[in-house]
DNA sequence: GACAGTGTTTACTC
DNA sequence: TGAGTAAACACTGT
């Protein structure tokens, strides 16, 4: 499900949970979540959350006394569920873990913490993963990833420079993590909502003026859809067990068949880049 | 029951 | 090097 406003919600929420507690125990419920790594439980057992950081969608862990981090990717389905020591979702609203069945059959890693706090990890599809690596690996793949929407290096000057030279559709650029960070399916067909461009069109095509228009969107459905608490169709992703609430603001994803808000005409569905690509063939030229 | 589709990424072609 | 496709997997919906 996630794309980087939702990885952002559950950073924010993890890094309000889990920071400083003590690692009691982990429960390796699946081998393939940490890539067969068999230190991990080991490496981490009695260490402490200290940091939690996000380039992208890739979660990257940092800890008092492990020299080297713990990346965190979830892919389409991963998730995590914290439950504080009365088993309360999110530690302390009426969610309990009882009512999401915790742990079930996709939780894959159960981090416990001292004081009897628990964070789950699932993931239905084994996609997901919690990796172990060295600060030069951490750094080397940080180092691989294109500019993102809210840092500093999404500037005009910089977001200008990814068209040069290529000859892809802007959906298949955007969608390129080493080009731009951090945008998904979702994200992408709204930004070329927004900007009034039809996703399939060859970046060779694009006037100075729609570029700029690309460049304002992407960083701005980005930004308000951290503000609602990301985008939720059908399962929880946060720690808090809570629902983002952007779906509401969707105009065109996953809306084929239906009007356009603008100007009434049907929203059209499509497959490009591999993935199901919405738009209106009115407003977007 | 079979099969197409799913929000990500990467390995593999050409 | 760039671009397109399939595959990793387990579900849901038709």
């Amino acid at each position: 499900m996630p794309e980087m406003p939702e990885v952002e919600v559950v950073r924010r929420q993890l890094e309000s949970h889990i920071l400083h507690k003590e690692i009691e125990s982990i429960e390796l419920l699946h081998p393939k979540i940490t890539r067969k790594n068999p230190e991990f439980r080991e490496a981490l057992v009695g260490d402490t959350f200290i940091a939690i950081t996000r380039i992208g969608k890739l979660l990257t862990f940092q800890f008092k006394h492990y020299h080297g981090f713990m990346l965190g990717h979830l892919k389409m389905t991963g998730q995590f569920i914290y439950a504080d020591n009365q088993g309360q979702i999110g530690g302390g609203h009426s969610l309990t873990k009882a009512d999401f069945n915790l742990p079930h059959k996709h939780t894959r890693v159960i981090f416990h913490f001292k004081g009897n706090s628990t964070l789950y990890f699932n993931d239905m599809r084994l996609f997901a993963y919690l990796q172990l690596v060295t600060p030069d690996e951490k750094e080397s793949i940080w180092a691989g990833y294109g500019i993102e929407p809210g840092t500093e290096n999404y500037t005009w000057e910089n977001f200008e420079k990814i068209f040069d030279r290529r000859k892809t559709s802007i959906k298949a650029l955007l969608l390129n993590q080493k080009v731009v960070s951090g945008l998904g399916n979702i994200y992408v067909d709204e930004a070329c909502y927004r900007a009034k461009v039809l996703p399939f069109r060859t970046v060779d095509t694009l006037k100075k003026s729609e570029k700029k228009e690309l460049f304002k969107h992407c960083s701005e459905v980005m930004m308000e859809s951290i503000a609602r608490g990301g985008t939720t169709f059908y399962q929880v992703i946060s720690p808090d067990g809570k629902k983002g609430n952007f779906s509401d603001e969707l105009e065109v994803f996953d809306r084929a068949g239906q009007p356009c808000y603008k100007c009434g005409n049907i929203i059209s569905k499509i497959k490009h880049a591999g993935r199901g690509t919405h738009f209106c063939s009115t407003c977007q030229k």
